[in-house]
DNA sequence: ATGGCATAGATGCAAAATACACCTAGTGAT
DNA sequence: ATCACTAGGTGTATTTTGCATCTATGCCAT
């Protein structure tokens, strides 16, 4: 659907780059991760998440902070900065309790949405069915 | 992720109506219920594609008839206008022999997104690991 | 005949989300 | 002092979305 042509698959393919990052799926990984870590930065996240991501399209450094003040905000995750440290200071973000429920429900969703897909791959997958000889017919 | 709250599930719960259109992935079950009918109407499809979409979310109206003009574009179907029936004109679709490509595509990349979101829920709702009495500490 | 209703296919537009580039600031090496 | 690297962002033009609205045809009861 987007205009904008998949640098890496080329056009009209429907790879999973062709979808936004909310479509990517950032928050619950971003969630996921969290818990697995106990604590880390949003710049940990950056170079871990395209590892742990649904999709094989590439996420925005951009989209991660967005996400992480997103669940802040909402009180899903918590942060403290880190200065002392070499280099700029650092925001250490680490899972609330609400945060870990969220995940939960995430994982819920993406449960029943993992079936929705798989039982849709399978039927779509399945030979149309329809004029067994229409290969042959159609000259 | 969106600021609007769900009617269905109230806030803060992520529910696949918290999600757009694209990414209730209408395009792939228009192209699946094309086969599947042979041929159909926009009308036809904005009554049928609820029961077999692959989230509960609702789906707009306009979207349907914006994805069915994308997919034309496109190439991926074909319409001819009907009229003479009962009512106003109907606009006919058809999946092309690129839109039964086109599902394919969708289909393998539903398939592998399916069995990342499937790891995700697994992993996602194990239980934490890190402290057994945590529960019991937490007065 | 005509007003209401169901069908059918859209479009208009404000608000939200996105992609991509760019910015600030600290540290250490050259 | 200049550069590169780390870290955490922001700015903004463009797209996408949600919701309301519009046009038009035919049917039916009044």
């Amino acid at each position: 659907m987007p205009a904008r042509i998949c640098p890496r698959h080329g056009d009209r393919y429907p790879c999973t780059c062709a979808m936004g990052n909310l479509y990517r799926f950032v928050e619950p990984v971003v969630l996921l991760l969290l818990r697995k870590s106990g604590s880390c930065t949003g710049y940990d996240l950056s170079r871990e998440l395209q590892r742990h991501a649904l999709t094989d399209a590439a996420i925005e450094k951009g989209a991660i902070y967005r996400v992480l003040r997103q669940l802040e905000a909402n009180g899903n995750v918590s942060s403290e900065w880190k200065t002392g440290g070499a280099g700029p200071a650092r925001r250490v973000y680490r899972l609330t309790r609400a945060g870990e429920q969220h995940l939960g429900e995430w994982a819920t969703v993406l449960g029943h949405l993992s079936k929705s897909m798989s039982r849709f791959a399978r039927e779509a997958q399945a030979p149309p069915d329809r004029g067994r000889s229409s290969r042959i017919r159609s000259s």
